[in-house]
DNA sequence: CTATATATGTCGAGG
DNA sequence: CCTCGACGTATATAG
Protein backbone atom coordinates (compact mmCIF):
# COMPACT_ATOMS: atom_id res chain seq x y z
CA UNK A 1 0.00 0.00 0.00
CA UNK A 2 1.35 3.51 -0.90
CA UNK A 3 -0.50 6.90 0.26
CA UNK A 4 0.57 9.76 -1.72
CA UNK A 5 -0.94 12.98 -1.41
CA UNK A 6 -0.47 15.04 -4.46
CA UNK A 7 -1.20 17.64 -6.59
CA UNK A 8 -2.61 16.14 -9.77
CA UNK A 9 -5.39 16.53 -12.95
CA UNK A 10 -6.88 12.87 -13.52
CA UNK A 11 -8.75 11.62 -16.81
CA UNK A 12 -10.98 8.58 -17.56
CA UNK A 13 -11.88 6.45 -20.31
CA UNK A 14 -13.96 3.56 -20.05
CA UNK A 15 -17.59 3.21 -19.79
CA UNK A 16 -18.02 6.76 -19.23
CA UNK A 17 -15.47 9.70 -19.43
CA UNK A 18 -14.26 11.88 -16.55
CA UNK A 19 -11.62 14.92 -16.07
CA UNK A 20 -10.83 15.64 -12.28
CA UNK A 21 -9.28 19.45 -12.81
CA UNK A 22 -5.93 20.36 -10.83
CA UNK A 23 -6.31 20.43 -7.18
CA UNK A 24 -4.76 18.61 -4.33
CA UNK A 25 -5.77 14.94 -3.41
CA UNK A 26 -4.87 11.47 -2.28
CA UNK A 27 -3.91 8.55 -4.29
CA UNK A 28 -4.25 5.25 -2.79
CA UNK A 29 -2.09 2.14 -4.56
CA UNK A 30 -3.08 -1.34 -3.30
CA UNK A 31 -0.61 -4.07 -3.84
CA UNK A 32 -2.50 -5.57 -6.64
CA UNK A 33 -2.19 -2.42 -8.87
CA UNK A 34 -5.49 -0.79 -8.29
CA UNK A 35 -5.81 3.13 -7.66
CA UNK A 36 -8.04 5.24 -5.48
CA UNK A 37 -8.01 8.67 -5.89
CA UNK A 38 -9.65 10.67 -2.69
CA UNK A 39 -10.28 13.97 -2.19
CA UNK A 40 -11.19 15.39 1.86
CA UNK A 41 -14.93 15.30 1.77
CA UNK A 42 -17.95 12.95 0.06
CA UNK A 43 -18.53 9.65 1.42
CA UNK A 44 -16.45 6.44 0.78
CA UNK A 45 -16.45 6.41 -3.16
CA UNK A 46 -13.28 7.85 -4.21
CA UNK A 47 -13.89 10.46 -7.08
CA UNK A 48 -12.06 8.47 -9.44
CA UNK A 49 -10.72 5.09 -9.13
CA UNK A 50 -9.16 1.86 -11.52
CA UNK A 51 -10.31 -1.49 -10.37
CA UNK A 52 -8.18 -4.49 -10.25
CA UNK A 53 -6.76 -6.33 -12.67
CA UNK A 54 -4.95 -3.12 -13.87
CA UNK A 55 -1.04 -2.18 -14.17
CA UNK A 56 0.57 0.72 -13.01
CA UNK A 57 3.35 2.39 -15.55
CA UNK A 58 5.04 5.71 -14.36
CA UNK A 59 5.84 7.52 -17.74
CA UNK A 60 7.47 10.85 -18.29
CA UNK A 61 5.67 13.97 -19.13
CA UNK A 62 5.86 14.93 -22.93
CA UNK A 63 7.61 18.29 -23.30
CA UNK A 64 4.16 20.55 -23.17
CA UNK A 65 3.13 18.66 -20.18
CA UNK A 66 6.23 19.25 -18.65
CA UNK A 67 6.31 23.18 -19.37
CA UNK A 68 3.02 23.00 -17.54
CA UNK A 69 4.12 21.97 -14.58
CA UNK A 70 3.46 17.85 -14.84
CA UNK A 71 6.37 16.23 -13.59
CA UNK A 72 5.09 12.37 -14.31
CA UNK A 73 1.91 10.75 -15.05
CA UNK A 74 0.71 7.79 -14.13
CA UNK A 75 -0.95 5.58 -16.94
CA UNK A 76 -3.16 2.48 -14.54
CA UNK A 77 -4.94 0.36 -17.36
CA UNK A 78 -7.09 -2.27 -16.86
CA UNK A 79 -6.35 -5.95 -17.76
CA UNK A 80 -9.64 -6.83 -19.08
CA UNK A 81 -11.81 -4.23 -20.22
CA UNK A 82 -9.40 -1.06 -22.02
CA UNK A 83 -10.60 1.62 -19.26
CA UNK A 84 -7.80 3.76 -18.41
CA UNK A 85 -6.87 6.06 -15.95
CA UNK A 86 -3.98 8.70 -16.21
CA UNK A 87 -2.93 10.87 -13.04
CA UNK A 88 -1.09 13.81 -14.25
CA UNK A 89 1.25 14.64 -11.16
CA UNK A 90 2.11 18.16 -11.04
CA UNK A 91 3.62 17.90 -7.17
CA UNK A 92 4.02 15.76 -4.60
CA UNK A 93 3.71 16.51 -0.90
CA UNK A 94 4.00 13.46 0.78
CA UNK A 95 4.34 9.53 -0.48
CA UNK A 96 4.63 6.29 2.35
CA UNK A 97 4.95 2.83 1.66
CA UNK A 98 3.53 0.59 4.45
CA UNK A 99 3.53 -3.55 3.74
CA UNK A 100 -0.33 -4.73 5.48
CA UNK A 101 -0.34 -8.31 4.73
CA UNK A 102 -4.21 -10.40 4.09
CA UNK A 103 -6.77 -8.55 5.65
CA UNK A 104 -8.93 -11.27 7.86
CA UNK A 105 -11.96 -9.82 6.32
CA UNK A 106 -15.33 -8.11 7.70
CA UNK A 107 -17.55 -10.78 9.88
CA UNK A 108 -21.57 -9.43 9.22
CA UNK A 109 -24.88 -10.49 11.38
CA UNK A 110 -28.15 -9.19 10.49
CA UNK A 111 -28.33 -8.91 6.75
CA UNK A 112 -31.09 -10.12 4.72
CA UNK A 113 -30.07 -13.56 4.51
CA UNK A 114 -29.69 -14.10 8.29
CA UNK A 115 -33.51 -12.18 8.83
CA UNK A 116 -34.68 -15.15 5.99
CA UNK A 117 -33.14 -18.17 7.98
CA UNK A 118 -34.48 -16.89 11.32
CA UNK A 119 -37.87 -16.18 10.12
CA UNK A 120 -37.49 -20.21 8.32
CA UNK A 121 -37.13 -21.32 11.36
CA UNK A 122 -39.35 -19.34 14.03
CA UNK A 123 -42.11 -19.51 10.63
CA UNK A 124 -44.72 -19.43 13.66
CA UNK A 125 -44.16 -15.64 14.11
CA UNK A 126 -46.02 -15.34 10.91
CA UNK A 127 -49.26 -17.02 12.61
CA UNK A 128 -50.26 -19.83 14.97
CA UNK A 129 -50.47 -23.31 12.93
CA UNK A 130 -47.96 -21.90 9.82
CA UNK A 131 -45.92 -24.51 8.43
CA UNK A 132 -42.64 -23.80 6.24
CA UNK A 133 -42.83 -25.40 2.45
CA UNK A 134 -39.75 -23.76 1.46
CA UNK A 135 -36.92 -21.01 1.35
CA UNK A 136 -36.40 -19.34 -1.89
CA UNK A 137 -38.89 -21.14 -3.82
CA UNK A 138 -38.71 -20.35 -7.30
CA UNK A 139 -40.89 -18.75 -10.11
CA UNK A 140 -39.63 -17.73 -13.48
CA UNK A 141 -39.58 -13.83 -12.28
CA UNK A 142 -37.35 -14.32 -9.26
CA UNK A 143 -36.96 -16.67 -6.22
CA UNK A 144 -39.70 -15.96 -3.62
CA UNK A 145 -37.96 -15.87 -0.11
CA UNK A 146 -40.22 -17.87 1.90
CA UNK A 147 -43.20 -20.45 0.58
CA UNK A 148 -44.85 -21.14 3.57
CA UNK A 149 -48.70 -22.57 4.58
CA UNK A 150 -51.16 -20.95 6.52
CA UNK A 151 -53.36 -22.64 9.43
CA UNK A 152 -55.91 -24.00 6.53
CA UNK A 153 -53.56 -25.27 4.04
CA UNK A 154 -53.35 -21.87 1.80
CA UNK A 155 -50.01 -20.99 0.34
CA UNK A 156 -48.26 -18.24 1.40
CA UNK A 157 -45.61 -15.97 -0.26
CA UNK A 158 -43.32 -14.02 2.16
CA UNK A 159 -41.05 -11.18 1.12
CA UNK A 160 -38.18 -10.57 3.48
CA UNK A 161 -35.97 -7.12 3.87
CA UNK A 162 -33.97 -5.89 5.83
CA UNK A 163 -35.77 -2.31 4.89
CA UNK A 164 -39.52 -2.38 3.68
CA UNK A 165 -40.10 0.01 0.78
CA UNK A 166 -42.03 0.32 -2.11
CA UNK A 167 -40.24 -1.85 -4.20
CA UNK A 168 -39.94 -4.70 -2.12
CA UNK A 169 -44.25 -4.35 -1.76
CA UNK A 170 -44.06 -4.58 -5.64
CA UNK A 171 -42.18 -7.17 -5.97
CA UNK A 172 -43.95 -9.51 -4.04
CA UNK A 173 -47.14 -8.42 -5.92
CA UNK A 174 -45.19 -9.74 -8.98
CA UNK A 175 -44.70 -12.93 -7.45
CA UNK A 176 -48.03 -13.00 -6.38
CA UNK A 177 -49.80 -12.32 -9.74
CA UNK A 178 -47.80 -15.27 -11.33
CA UNK A 179 -48.26 -17.83 -8.46
CA UNK A 180 -52.03 -17.11 -8.36
CA UNK A 181 -52.03 -18.11 -12.11
CA UNK A 182 -51.29 -21.55 -10.90
CA UNK A 183 -53.99 -24.12 -10.11
CA UNK A 184 -51.70 -25.96 -7.81
CA UNK A 185 -50.69 -23.05 -5.79
CA UNK A 186 -53.74 -20.69 -5.82
CA UNK A 187 -54.82 -18.64 -3.64
CA UNK A 188 -52.03 -17.52 -2.42
CA UNK A 189 -51.81 -14.64 -0.21
CA UNK A 190 -48.42 -12.01 0.75
CA UNK A 191 -46.76 -11.45 3.91
CA UNK A 192 -44.16 -8.48 3.32
CA UNK A 193 -41.72 -8.58 6.23
CA UNK A 194 -39.03 -6.22 7.28
CA UNK A 195 -37.22 -4.83 10.57
CA UNK A 196 -38.74 -1.21 9.47
CA UNK A 197 -41.57 -0.34 6.61
CA UNK A 198 -41.70 2.75 5.26
CA UNK A 199 -45.08 4.27 5.89
CA UNK A 200 -45.76 4.23 1.80
CA UNK A 201 -44.95 0.72 1.62
CA UNK A 202 -47.42 -0.40 4.58
CA UNK A 203 -50.00 1.72 2.59
CA UNK A 204 -49.54 0.15 -0.72
CA UNK A 205 -49.15 -3.29 0.72
CA UNK A 206 -52.42 -3.20 2.56
CA UNK A 207 -53.94 -1.73 -0.61
CA UNK A 208 -53.00 -4.93 -1.91
CA UNK A 209 -54.69 -6.97 0.41
CA UNK A 210 -50.59 -7.97 1.80
CA UNK A 211 -50.12 -8.44 5.36
CA UNK A 212 -47.27 -6.85 7.07
CA UNK A 213 -44.87 -7.86 9.57
CA UNK A 214 -42.20 -6.02 11.54
CA UNK A 215 -38.96 -8.67 12.35
CA UNK A 216 -37.49 -8.23 15.39
CA UNK A 217 -34.16 -9.23 14.73
CA UNK A 218 -32.56 -8.99 18.16
CA UNK A 219 -35.76 -11.14 19.81
CA UNK A 220 -35.32 -13.59 16.75
CA UNK A 221 -31.52 -14.04 17.20
CA UNK A 222 -32.12 -14.35 20.91
CA UNK A 223 -34.37 -16.93 20.48
CA UNK A 224 -32.61 -18.84 18.20
CA UNK A 225 -29.23 -18.75 20.83
CA UNK A 226 -31.70 -20.17 22.92
CA UNK A 227 -32.64 -23.03 21.19
CA UNK A 228 -28.93 -23.41 20.16
CA UNK A 229 -28.08 -23.68 23.75
CA UNK A 230 -31.24 -25.84 24.88
CA UNK A 231 -29.04 -28.87 22.88
CA UNK B 1 -7.13 14.37 5.90
CA UNK B 2 -4.95 12.19 8.34
CA UNK B 3 -3.62 9.15 7.08
CA UNK B 4 -2.74 6.22 9.43
CA UNK B 5 -1.32 3.45 9.17
CA UNK B 6 -2.14 0.98 12.32
CA UNK B 7 -2.95 -2.26 13.41
CA UNK B 8 -6.14 -2.20 14.81
CA UNK B 9 -9.20 -4.19 14.99
CA UNK B 10 -12.70 -2.84 14.42
CA UNK B 11 -16.46 -3.33 15.51
CA UNK B 12 -19.61 -1.31 13.80
CA UNK B 13 -23.46 -1.23 14.89
CA UNK B 14 -25.63 0.22 13.05
CA UNK B 15 -28.30 -1.19 9.90
CA UNK B 16 -26.25 -4.17 10.70
CA UNK B 17 -22.86 -5.33 13.43
CA UNK B 18 -19.81 -6.11 12.04
CA UNK B 19 -16.61 -6.79 13.41
CA UNK B 20 -13.06 -6.86 11.61
CA UNK B 21 -9.90 -8.83 13.33
CA UNK B 22 -6.68 -7.48 14.43
CA UNK B 23 -4.51 -6.58 11.40
CA UNK B 24 -2.57 -4.02 9.74
CA UNK B 25 -4.56 -1.15 7.92
CA UNK B 26 -4.95 1.95 6.73
CA UNK B 27 -7.52 4.56 8.16
CA UNK B 28 -8.40 7.65 6.47
CA UNK B 29 -9.60 10.36 8.48
CA UNK B 30 -11.45 13.32 6.29
CA UNK B 31 -12.03 16.98 7.62
CA UNK B 32 -15.59 16.47 7.84
CA UNK B 33 -14.97 13.15 10.45
CA UNK B 34 -15.69 10.48 8.06
CA UNK B 35 -13.39 7.37 8.43
CA UNK B 36 -12.58 5.07 5.37
CA UNK B 37 -10.75 1.37 6.81
CA UNK B 38 -8.70 0.50 3.87
CA UNK B 39 -6.67 -3.04 3.40
CA UNK B 40 -4.80 -3.90 0.77
CA UNK B 41 -7.20 -5.29 -1.76
CA UNK B 42 -10.42 -5.37 -2.63
CA UNK B 43 -12.01 -2.49 -4.67
CA UNK B 44 -12.62 1.11 -3.65
CA UNK B 45 -14.93 0.25 -1.13
CA UNK B 46 -13.42 0.14 2.38
CA UNK B 47 -13.77 -3.05 4.46
CA UNK B 48 -15.62 -0.20 7.05
CA UNK B 49 -16.55 2.64 7.37
CA UNK B 50 -18.43 5.95 8.59
CA UNK B 51 -19.94 8.25 6.38
CA UNK B 52 -20.56 12.66 7.49
CA UNK B 53 -21.96 13.61 9.31
CA UNK B 54 -20.27 12.26 12.11
CA UNK B 55 -17.67 13.05 14.82
CA UNK B 56 -14.50 11.11 16.34
CA UNK B 57 -13.66 10.97 19.88
CA UNK B 58 -10.28 9.75 20.84
CA UNK B 59 -10.46 7.69 24.18
CA UNK B 60 -8.15 5.81 26.30
CA UNK B 61 -7.76 2.23 26.85
CA UNK B 62 -10.32 0.63 29.60
CA UNK B 63 -7.64 -1.00 31.98
CA UNK B 64 -8.38 -4.53 30.32
CA UNK B 65 -7.86 -3.28 26.49
CA UNK B 66 -4.65 -2.20 27.58
CA UNK B 67 -3.61 -5.25 28.92
CA UNK B 68 -3.84 -6.76 25.74
CA UNK B 69 -2.34 -3.93 23.76
CA UNK B 70 -4.57 -1.56 22.99
CA UNK B 71 -2.99 2.10 23.19
CA UNK B 72 -6.03 4.41 21.81
CA UNK B 73 -9.70 3.46 21.04
CA UNK B 74 -11.47 5.72 18.17
CA UNK B 75 -15.56 5.95 18.50
CA UNK B 76 -16.84 7.70 15.12
CA UNK B 77 -20.61 8.41 15.94
CA UNK B 78 -23.09 9.17 13.59
CA UNK B 79 -24.47 12.69 13.88
CA UNK B 80 -28.42 11.50 13.01
CA UNK B 81 -28.43 7.51 13.10
CA UNK B 82 -26.89 6.60 15.77
CA UNK B 83 -24.69 4.30 14.45
CA UNK B 84 -21.07 3.86 15.99
CA UNK B 85 -17.94 2.68 14.39
CA UNK B 86 -14.96 1.79 17.17
CA UNK B 87 -11.80 1.29 16.06
CA UNK B 88 -8.97 -0.57 18.47
CA UNK B 89 -5.68 1.06 17.79
CA UNK B 90 -3.01 -1.58 19.32
CA UNK B 91 0.32 0.35 17.13
CA UNK B 92 0.61 2.97 15.10
CA UNK B 93 3.30 2.64 11.87
CA UNK B 94 2.50 6.19 10.13
CA UNK B 95 0.44 8.71 10.72
CA UNK B 96 0.42 11.43 8.47
CA UNK B 97 -1.77 14.77 7.66
CA UNK B 98 -2.02 17.37 5.29
CA UNK B 99 -4.46 19.99 3.93
CA UNK B 100 -6.51 19.28 0.69
CA UNK B 101 -8.75 21.81 0.47
CA UNK B 102 -12.11 21.60 -1.33
CA UNK B 103 -11.86 19.89 -4.44
CA UNK B 104 -13.40 21.02 -7.84
CA UNK B 105 -15.32 17.83 -8.75
CA UNK B 106 -15.82 14.94 -11.20
CA UNK B 107 -16.71 16.67 -14.52
CA UNK B 108 -18.55 12.93 -16.59
CA UNK B 109 -20.08 12.37 -19.71
CA UNK B 110 -22.78 9.43 -19.54
CA UNK B 111 -23.74 6.50 -21.81
CA UNK B 112 -27.26 6.49 -21.52
CA UNK B 113 -28.21 10.10 -22.66
CA UNK B 114 -25.79 9.69 -25.90
CA UNK B 115 -28.05 6.48 -26.17
CA UNK B 116 -31.43 8.16 -26.70
CA UNK B 117 -29.64 10.59 -28.95
CA UNK B 118 -28.53 7.84 -31.13
CA UNK B 119 -31.51 6.07 -31.67
CA UNK B 120 -33.40 9.30 -31.84
CA UNK B 121 -31.12 9.71 -35.04
CA UNK B 122 -31.65 5.98 -35.84
CA UNK B 123 -35.40 5.86 -35.57
CA UNK B 124 -35.14 3.08 -38.55
CA UNK B 125 -33.55 0.83 -36.02
CA UNK B 126 -36.90 0.57 -34.35
CA UNK B 127 -38.35 -0.80 -37.60
CA UNK B 128 -39.14 -0.26 -41.44
CA UNK B 129 -41.41 3.42 -41.78
CA UNK B 130 -41.10 3.90 -37.85
CA UNK B 131 -40.72 7.96 -37.90
CA UNK B 132 -39.52 9.81 -34.59
CA UNK B 133 -42.45 12.10 -32.87
CA UNK B 134 -40.08 13.44 -30.28
CA UNK B 135 -37.60 12.54 -27.66
CA UNK B 136 -38.22 13.01 -23.90
CA UNK B 137 -42.38 13.10 -24.55
CA UNK B 138 -43.59 14.56 -21.11
CA UNK B 139 -46.60 12.09 -19.34
CA UNK B 140 -48.17 13.52 -15.81
CA UNK B 141 -45.78 10.79 -14.49
CA UNK B 142 -42.29 11.56 -15.87
CA UNK B 143 -41.24 11.78 -19.24
CA UNK B 144 -40.92 9.13 -22.09
CA UNK B 145 -37.62 8.50 -23.65
CA UNK B 146 -38.94 8.38 -27.29
CA UNK B 147 -42.23 8.19 -28.72
CA UNK B 148 -42.41 7.25 -31.99
CA UNK B 149 -44.89 6.53 -35.42
CA UNK B 150 -44.90 2.57 -36.72
CA UNK B 151 -45.75 2.16 -39.96
CA UNK B 152 -48.93 2.48 -39.64
CA UNK B 153 -49.14 5.75 -37.72
CA UNK B 154 -49.34 4.09 -34.43
CA UNK B 155 -47.74 5.46 -31.04
CA UNK B 156 -44.86 3.56 -29.92
CA UNK B 157 -43.59 4.79 -26.54
CA UNK B 158 -39.77 3.53 -26.29
CA UNK B 159 -37.95 2.93 -23.12
CA UNK B 160 -34.28 3.02 -23.28
CA UNK B 161 -31.93 1.79 -20.82
CA UNK B 162 -28.51 1.09 -20.88
CA UNK B 163 -28.87 -2.27 -18.65
CA UNK B 164 -32.68 -3.76 -19.39
CA UNK B 165 -33.99 -4.92 -16.22
CA UNK B 166 -37.04 -5.78 -14.83
CA UNK B 167 -37.72 -2.46 -13.49
CA UNK B 168 -37.38 -0.63 -16.52
CA UNK B 169 -40.26 -2.43 -17.51
CA UNK B 170 -42.42 -1.44 -14.96
CA UNK B 171 -41.51 2.33 -15.89
CA UNK B 172 -42.49 1.72 -19.62
CA UNK B 173 -45.99 -0.28 -18.30
CA UNK B 174 -46.69 2.62 -16.25
CA UNK B 175 -46.27 5.15 -19.05
CA UNK B 176 -48.31 2.46 -21.59
CA UNK B 177 -51.13 2.16 -18.97
CA UNK B 178 -51.22 6.27 -18.70
CA UNK B 179 -50.56 6.86 -22.08
CA UNK B 180 -53.63 4.46 -23.74
CA UNK B 181 -56.27 5.84 -21.85
CA UNK B 182 -55.59 9.72 -23.99
CA UNK B 183 -57.73 8.89 -26.71
CA UNK B 184 -55.37 10.92 -28.71
CA UNK B 185 -52.82 8.38 -28.43
CA UNK B 186 -54.44 5.73 -27.95
CA UNK B 187 -53.06 2.78 -29.23
CA UNK B 188 -49.73 3.16 -27.51
CA UNK B 189 -47.17 -0.06 -28.10
CA UNK B 190 -44.42 -0.30 -26.10
CA UNK B 191 -40.64 -1.37 -26.97
CA UNK B 192 -37.75 -1.53 -24.52
CA UNK B 193 -34.29 -1.24 -25.56
CA UNK B 194 -30.82 -1.68 -24.30
CA UNK B 195 -27.36 -2.41 -25.03
CA UNK B 196 -28.25 -5.63 -22.70
CA UNK B 197 -31.59 -7.15 -21.27
CA UNK B 198 -31.54 -9.71 -18.69
CA UNK B 199 -34.15 -12.58 -19.08
CA UNK B 200 -36.08 -11.89 -16.12
CA UNK B 201 -36.64 -8.59 -17.82
CA UNK B 202 -37.10 -9.74 -21.21
CA UNK B 203 -40.20 -12.63 -20.00
CA UNK B 204 -41.95 -10.33 -18.39
CA UNK B 205 -41.89 -7.75 -21.22
CA UNK B 206 -43.36 -10.03 -23.36
CA UNK B 207 -45.32 -11.52 -20.89
CA UNK B 208 -46.90 -7.44 -21.24
CA UNK B 209 -46.69 -7.68 -24.61
CA UNK B 210 -43.57 -5.12 -25.06
CA UNK B 211 -41.24 -5.29 -27.79
CA UNK B 212 -37.64 -5.44 -26.50
CA UNK B 213 -34.87 -4.32 -28.88
CA UNK B 214 -31.00 -4.82 -28.12
CA UNK B 215 -28.71 -1.82 -28.97
CA UNK B 216 -25.31 -2.06 -29.84
CA UNK B 217 -23.63 1.25 -28.52
CA UNK B 218 -20.22 0.70 -30.90
CA UNK B 219 -22.63 0.21 -34.20
CA UNK B 220 -24.57 3.07 -33.44
CA UNK B 221 -21.60 5.52 -32.64
CA UNK B 222 -19.84 3.91 -36.11
CA UNK B 223 -17.17 2.48 -33.73
CA UNK B 224 -15.23 6.29 -33.74
CA UNK B 225 -12.42 7.16 -31.32
CA UNK B 226 -13.66 4.72 -28.85
CA UNK B 227 -10.32 5.39 -26.33
CA UNK B 228 -9.16 8.33 -28.53
CA UNK B 229 -10.52 10.62 -25.83
CA UNK B 230 -8.22 11.20 -23.33
CA UNK B 231 -5.63 12.79 -25.60
C1' DC C 1 -18.76 -18.92 -16.39
C1' DT C 2 -23.51 -16.41 -16.33
C1' DA C 3 -27.43 -14.66 -13.95
C1' DT C 4 -29.55 -12.68 -9.96
C1' DA C 5 -30.52 -10.24 -5.63
C1' DT C 6 -28.47 -7.54 -1.95
C1' DA C 7 -26.06 -3.41 -0.19
C1' DT C 8 -24.23 0.17 6.21
C1' DG C 9 -25.01 0.66 -1.28
C1' DT C 10 -23.83 6.07 -2.92
C1' DC C 11 -25.37 9.91 -5.55
C1' DG C 12 -28.09 13.29 -7.81
C1' DA C 13 -32.57 15.21 -9.50
C1' DG C 14 -37.06 16.69 -8.57
C1' DG C 15 -41.37 17.33 -5.92
C1' DC D 1 -37.53 16.46 3.58
C1' DC D 2 -38.52 12.24 0.91
C1' DT D 3 -38.81 9.43 -3.31
C1' DC D 4 -37.06 7.66 -7.44
C1' DG D 5 -33.72 6.15 -10.75
C1' DA D 6 -28.79 5.56 -12.26
C1' DC D 7 -24.35 3.81 -11.20
C1' DG D 8 -17.62 2.90 -14.26
C1' DT D 9 -22.48 0.49 -9.13
C1' DA D 10 -19.64 -3.74 -6.08
C1' DT D 11 -20.39 -8.17 -4.13
C1' DA D 12 -21.87 -12.80 -2.90
C1' DT D 13 -24.26 -16.79 -4.30
C1' DA D 14 -26.58 -20.09 -6.98
C1' DG D 15 -26.85 -22.62 -11.30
Amino acid sequence: MRLVVAKCSVDYAGRLSAHLPLATRVLMLKQDGSLLIHSDGGSYKPLNWMSPPCTLATEEPEKDQADVGVTEIWRVTHAKTADMLVVSIYEIYNDVEHELGEDPGLIKNGVEAELQELLAAQIELLGEGYTLVRREYFTAIGPVDILARDENGNSVAVEIKRRGEIDGVEQLTRYLELMNRDPHLAPVTGVFAAQEIKPQAKTLAEDRGIRTLILDYDEMRGIEDKHGRLF
